[in-house]
DNA sequence: TGCTTATATTAACATATGTTCATATAAGCA
DNA sequence: TGCTTATATGAACATATGTTAATATAAGCA
């Protein structure tokens, strides 16, 4: 786990981002939403299915991620397929809830 | 980066550690007092000089982590020096400023 | 074209959040 | 004890956030 824990400056810009990002995690649908996602891809209406919420709630939250990177879509006819897109949030994602469980 | 991302469940109560946690790195304020704490413990005085910060801002945000146990803190005489408490989200953290440096 | 399905968008709303000022508390010291 | 310094707390405030209902858009198909 702690392999280069050197410390660097913090600039405005990487705050920013730093802190935008972990916002977007901070919320439990967008993280029920990206947890989803860590194995495949799913359509709007199948997230809002299968996680219980509003179709326009997961509108909102999906293009939420998307601003941020955090996912991606393609279309397939009417369908909008999601998956995650940053790598490094989704371990990081992942860690944490590992984190969670184990203490 | 990858070791053993195995993908769990999420229980309600874990979501809800989970979602707080990064919600405490959600904003810029407690990101620069826990990046700050990284290698050394400070006055809550210290904090809101180095910082630029109010001394009740600063306050607030220490008991905020505090509730969290992301930080801990020992008194000497009238002076509460406060430091980080919590390795796995140090490491989360530094591994997300280095990313966001590096991209 | 007109209908249907899937998704996005907008506005409204309630609630959460972060900062500030004022003040309280707590410890050390003369 | 009374004064000073350091920190914590409470209330007020402006702003941010997340959800919802209603509606718009967009694509496929008869």
């Amino acid at each position: 786990m702690d392999m280069e824990d050197k410390y660097e400056e913090l600039d405005e810009e990487t705050l920013f981002i730093v802190s935008q990002t972990f916002k977007a995690l901070g919320d439990p649908t967008r993280i029920k939403i990206l947890h989803l996602l860590f194995n495949q891809e799913y359509s709007v209406n199948d997230i809002a299915e299968t996680l219980k919420l509003r179709q326009s709630t997961v509108s909102h939250q999906l293009r939420f991620l998307k601003n941020l990177r955090l996912v991606k879509n393609r279309r397939e006819g009417t369908t909008i397929y999601y998956s995650h897109d940053d790598e490094h949030v989704m371990t990081v994602l992942n860690q944490t809830i590992q984190h969670a469980l184990h203490t």
